[in-house]
DNA sequence: TTATTTTTGCCGTTATAACAGTAAAATACA
DNA sequence: TGTATTTTACTGTTATAACGGCAAAAATAA
């Protein structure tokens, strides 16, 4: 899964910048780049801001997933 | 999405340990302790290859990701 | 029970990811 | 066209995440 391709497609749709949806985020712009070439050594808690941006949900899928108790709040 | 939480019931039901399963994916014990301890400030790569032993896999979704031209290997 | 093995928890050091800065390139506007 | 503004590409420095090491705890065996 390309999460480099996906989020610079997210961030050509919304018309943001580098800089803009790194300041969304609150993250320096050069993560932005680094992401968008292809970089996966990087923060996933920086990954997440920037997906809140750009409204994508991230979901973990398993075959285990549902034995799991969940407590909803 | 509590992903310390996921990773610690999927090693407990493969029977790993933090060590068998760091080893597994290629990474150090600390690593597995802290994202179970709810830290979020690591490396995306080394959760995706968590991920993988654990086989769990990372989904994103959005409104507009069926618009992205997906060349499928 | 005691001894042995395994697992967990955590700390200090080292490697490296994040950042700001800046030049180049692209774009906009007159 | 020229000038201003925006965006991109990249580098070096600094903050910090990853790691190994070790003690404590837990599990397992005898």
């Amino acid at each position: 899964m390309n999460i480099g391709k996906i989020i610079k497609f997210h961030r050509d749709m919304a018309g943001l910048s580098r800089e803009k949806l790194a300041d969304l985020a609150g993250t320096g712009k050069t993560v932005i780049y680094d992401i968008e070439h292809g970089k996966t050594t990087v923060r996933y808690e920086i990954i997440l801001r920037i997906m809140k941006v750009l409204n994508i949900s991230v979901n973990f899928q398993s075959p285990l997933m549902h034995l799991m108790e969940e407590k909803d709040g």
